[in-house]
DNA sequence: TTGGGGAGCCAATACGTTTCTGCATGATTG
DNA sequence: CAATCATGCAGAAACGTATTGGCTCCCCAA
């Protein structure tokens, strides 16, 4: 019956609709079907199909169903720019990748960005956020060309620009690492750098190493700094001599040469903590070079998310940053804060008269977080959200304390996962 | 004087465009300046701020400074969604990675794909695109979501349902890989696979392998089907019995078992070929516990994009697919697409009546491709453009001839080039 | 009979650009 | 001196959607 009246009006209304759409409906031969044309096919309106497209009004399922088989049969998309331009969110996320030297950013040299990265895209697709990989040069002309709900940082450098500019224009950003300086990101997440340095070098202490070298980089970004502090602070505490190299962090070669420094010095160390990936296969090559035999005569571990270390010979002790962790805690958090900020500024209008009506939007409820820095008291300003995640330590031979003697066949050993 | 006779019109016009957006101009107070306010504050109008900032339109170099500097001044950024809607461009290239198991897509389980994302993004951004990560997953929630000019799709399957959404949406779509089935994408850019396996093995039978042996994938991709048949094909033509063994690619413990299994056969190879990044560690350490030394008793090359290769022991001979000439290829294949369907687009309503007036766009005119399968004869309807890609073998100690005896200290071997 | 109210739907507006068209004004030419 | 032209700029129409505030029925109670 309802149906009946209101679809016998489908010939006036979408006469009407072509008319006002001009005599260039012609054009529309190869052209994607817009929400217009899903309106006159189906004989209501715009709104109708807003509505029952997106679950909203008060609509009959027979209508709701109708519009909905139409803009199926006519294979409707919505047009993502135009949404985006009235709703003022996009759905898409950037992901930041520090430039190590010039143009080509090292965004793979080390496993760790690609596992981060792969699992920041999973976790963004889960809740319905896409990931767009952008350069931290301050090239904006990328930058403002492509609607971002928010950002991801790795590691910004201290007093990043373009960290600075995207806050100024209400973005949302997080960052990977702590932000060096007064980089005003509303959270961050970060390993404790310091609990897993100390943990390793006591662990290699533990298998008898009297003196624990550092293999480790020029630069000043946060993990650098960090760890190489602790290993200092180590150092100091039990009363050992530092003994370590550096090189800058993104030239490879310079990794190899800097390992064999560290070997040929006068007073080696009987075990050696690498920060970088490839650390653990230079320092393995140094040592033949030289003789060392690992662990006997050498330690080894480095700080890798690489499969490879499991079957070298011997297999490496690694530290695992559990990139994959961050990934998805740094998109979640990400994800709560634009959401927050979105819930927040939809319910200002009547924050400012009375009571803040029925702001029943979730707010970072029931998180799977471990600990936070700090609970948020509403919707509003959040203090900056810092969060700890917990390293892995995957032990083994090469860290191994010196005892048993190599037989030529040796056992296969598993993976065995430790801390 | 022109100067001061256009500004003196200052005021007026302000007020005229402050009155026509009512009195909420007030609310202005957090919002971010748009280009009414540059217009109004520069006192002309938008058209004005638009040409002046666009380098469009006739305006003397006064105008355009003032206005430039307006904008600075109030921060003005255009909106990408506004722009986007307006111009039907986004800026935006969807990379689509493809999900080996379920949710998490693995992406860079092997180096392949991340330095091949590395080397497209590189690409994108030097020609003012961003990319953006989208799973292969039918979830077309996301996919329509954001707004796409064109899309890479990295090894598809025969009949993906996406692409083919993707193409009748009218989305250009390029594939690194050969497309499968009847996919219907705009060109392809792949490696000779063929030549790349032919050439290695016959480098492995020059250095004196009598029973070359391959460990591949059970996977359908196109990879891997076409490695194989040149393996079979090669076997056949020197007259070999083909030995191998086949695992799912996707799990990572299977490759090492695999690599177990083809060294304990009856019938063991004295050369092997592993189609896939791990595989060289993998056999290394199967060798090692079956007693094999190599090269002396198995040659190995294993098909990776890892360094890990160069500092192994032995160092381990690879094929390079070069994953970074693939994603800047396929880049640059996809936005020449792209724009060319774009220029196509914009002089088709003068090409259906009269002449084609002042038609001057550049189309595709003079890139720097190097050969392509075809060269499309103007812009309209392009073939599908298909590029074949060279891969460097990197020749190392465990596949080198048998000759000298090894020496407890040997020289470091420098990544020899060949091919 | 009449007024209230809810169910079902629609017109109009805003989002922030780009671009087409066109109106003045002064300079240049026949 | 009249006609033409180039210059500098502004008005207004899109682009395709989401949303606000109705408007029209019809039903039921008073």
């Amino acid at each position: 019956m309802l149906r009946g009246r209101a679809y016998d009006q489908v010939d006036m209304t979408a006469a009407k609709h072509q008319v006002s759409r001009g005599e260039d409906s012609r054009r529309s031969r190869a052209a994607r079907a817009g929400i217009r044309d899903v309106a006159a096919e189906a004989g209501v309106s715009i709104t109708t199909v807003s509505d029952a497209l997106n679950g909203k009004g008060r609509l009959p399922d027979t209508t709701r169903s109708h519009v909905r088989s139409v803009a199926d049969r006519l294979g409707y998309r919505p047009s993502a720019a135009a949404r985006t331009l009235r709703t003022g969110k996009s759905g898409l996320i950037g992901l930041t990748v520090t430039t190590y030297g010039e143009e080509p950013f090292t965004f793979t040299e080390f496993a760790y960005f690609a596992e981060m990265a792969r699992a920041a895209t999973s976790a963004a697709l889960a809740r319905g956020y896409a990931l767009a990989i952008l350069p931290a040069t301050s090239q904006h002309d990328v930058w403002s060309n492509v609607a971002l709900d928010g950002t991801v940082v790795i590691d910004p450098a201290d007093h990043d620009p373009v960290v600075a500019e995207l806050v100024r224009q209400g973005i949302p950003v997080v960052s990977d690492g702590r932000p060096g300086g007064d980089v005003p990101v509303a959270g961050w997440v970060d390993n404790d750098h310091e609990a897993a340095v100390v943990g390793l070098l006591d662990h290699l202490a533990g298998s008898g190493a009297r003196r624990i070298g550092l293999l480790a980089g020029a630069g000043t970004d946060t993990y650098t700094r960090l760890s190489t502090e602790a290993y200092l602070g180590w150092c100091a505490r039990v009363g050992q001599q530092p003994v370590y190299e550096t090189y800058p962090a993104h030239d490879p070669c310079a990794g190899a040469v800097a390992a064999d420094r560290l070997l040929a010095r006068p007073d080696r160390p009987d075990a050696v903590y690498g920060l970088y990936d490839p650390n653990g296969t230079d320092l393995l090559a140094a040592a033949r070079r030289y003789g060392l035999r690992v662990p006997e005569d050498l330690l080894l571990v480095c700080c890798s998310e690489s499969g490879v270390y499991a079957s070298t010979e011997p297999p490496v002790t690694t530290l695992s940053l559990q990139p994959g962790r961050i990934g998805s805690a740094v998109i979640q958090l990400l994800i709560d804060t634009i959401e927050d900020r979105a819930a927040a500024s939809a319910a200002r209008p009547a924050a400012v008269g009375g009571r803040s009506g029925g702001g029943s939007r979730r707010a970072g409820a029931g998180h799977l977080a471990g600990h936070h820095g700090t609970a948020h008291p509403g919707p509003g300003v959040r203090p900056m959200v810092q969060r700890v995640m917990p390293t892995e330590l995957i032990v083994r031979a090469s860290s191994q304390p010196r005892v048993r003697a190599t037989t030529v066949n040796q056992q296969r050993t598993p993976p065995a996962a430790d801390r």
